[in-house]
DNA sequence: CAATTTATGTCAGTGAGTGACAGATGACAA
DNA sequence: TTGTCATCTGTCACTCACTGACATAAATTG
């Protein structure tokens, strides 16, 4: 990996950083894209190439980390039902967020209390979600070997399982990759009591 | 009611209208807010004094209708399970859609079509049903008895099956009430068929 | 070192959204 | 009818997110 490609890879991440603590400490409303540019000693413009808007830099992580999960979701086995292959994949991503350097710790934590604070960024969630969607759905289609309403609702009730997992938690409680892994578990429980055996075949 | 809320009503109306129209006719993002005021012959300060940003006129109806379904929902008898009441609140809220004069069943296809034709849209429905999202869940709390991680799960659950019902259709489907019912009836069938009895109380 | 590619800064511009103030227009009582 | 009051509206000036165009600087390649 060239020079050019390192310095990159720098200047995106202090983007990011500066932009969740500023983001945590003065609130998202208040601060602006010239901040951030300003805390990077890089000009506004060239925020705007590295993230399509304020939002984005927000969400960043979390673009990340669903390139990790559809990644582990096609390594998974195909005796795996839809459901289970996509529960497991989840649970895999989440570790992978947690293993890395102390820096990548530090965002991911900032990331979440971040998300927990400003429900704003439900939508944005959902865009990043849906941005995947297509190619989930076809993956689940591919694995119950038929593609029909059906696996529109495998789908929409693991993101919403997923979704309930990050979201329902106390206000004081710790939001690294463990204390979400368990989180997961809990919801994916209640999720397999509720349901028939076999429902997505 | 008075004159002045009359006209407050008629502008408000005439407002969606015209943000319709030029939405579907030459794009969301190429229209502004200019036009749509110039089109009312009311001044761009005056639309922001009825809607709080561009995206909230597209969404107005939809904001409208979940306010229906709210009144629907509290007026569900108490032996009905939490899903039940909402499945059937939101049958009864499609139907009340469904009714009303030429002019409002225009609105309502119009507003139909633009959010088929435009995904942008997804995030900012999304953000509306979260506005109702703590109202929901207390009355899922207060018919299950207790308030925990499943009341969240049911709530999701819900959601998510409803969205499922007004998104998955073919492209050229009529997009009236009643084809939007029928599509309800589809998923919740499926809904029910996959889930445990009892699993929502 | 020269040639080419690519990232960045500067500048000018559009459009969404907001606060402040003044004037217009219904609501209401005498 | 008239005058007072509350409320709605237009105008103006402003901030900020975001974009296209062009010139410059820096890295890559030979």
């Amino acid at each position: 990996m060239g020079l050019r490609e390192r310095k990159k890879q720098k200047t995106r991440l202090a983007l990011i950083d500066a932009a969740l603590d500023l983001f945590l400490e003065q609130g998202y409303e208040a601060s602006t894209i010239d901040q951030i540019a300003a805390n990077v000693e890089v000009s506004p413009r060239t925020f705007f190439r590295y993230f399509g808007s304020k939002e984005d830099v927000a969400l960043a992580l979390l673009a990340d980390s669903q390139d990790i999960f559809l990644a582990e979701l096609s390594a998974r086995p195909e005796s795996e039902s839809p459901f289970v292959a996509m529960a497991q994949a989840m649970r895999l991503s989440l570790t992978a967020m947690g293993e890395g350097d102390e820096a990548d710790h530090a965002r991911f934590v900032k990331t979440r209390r971040l998300l927990d604070h400003h429900p704003q960024f439900m939508a944005g969630q959902r865009r990043l979600m849906m941005a995947n969607e297509q190619r989930l759905l076809a993956e689940i289609a591919r694995r119950r070997g038929t593609d029909d309403l059906r696996s529109h609702f495998v789908l929409a009730l693991f993101t919403t399982v997923a979704r309930v997992g990050f979201e329902y938690c106390r206000p004081d409680e710790v939001r690294d990759a463990d204390a979400m892994a368990a989180r997961l578990d809990e919801i994916l429980a209640i999720a397999e009591a509720s349901l028939r055996p076999d429902w997505d075949k």
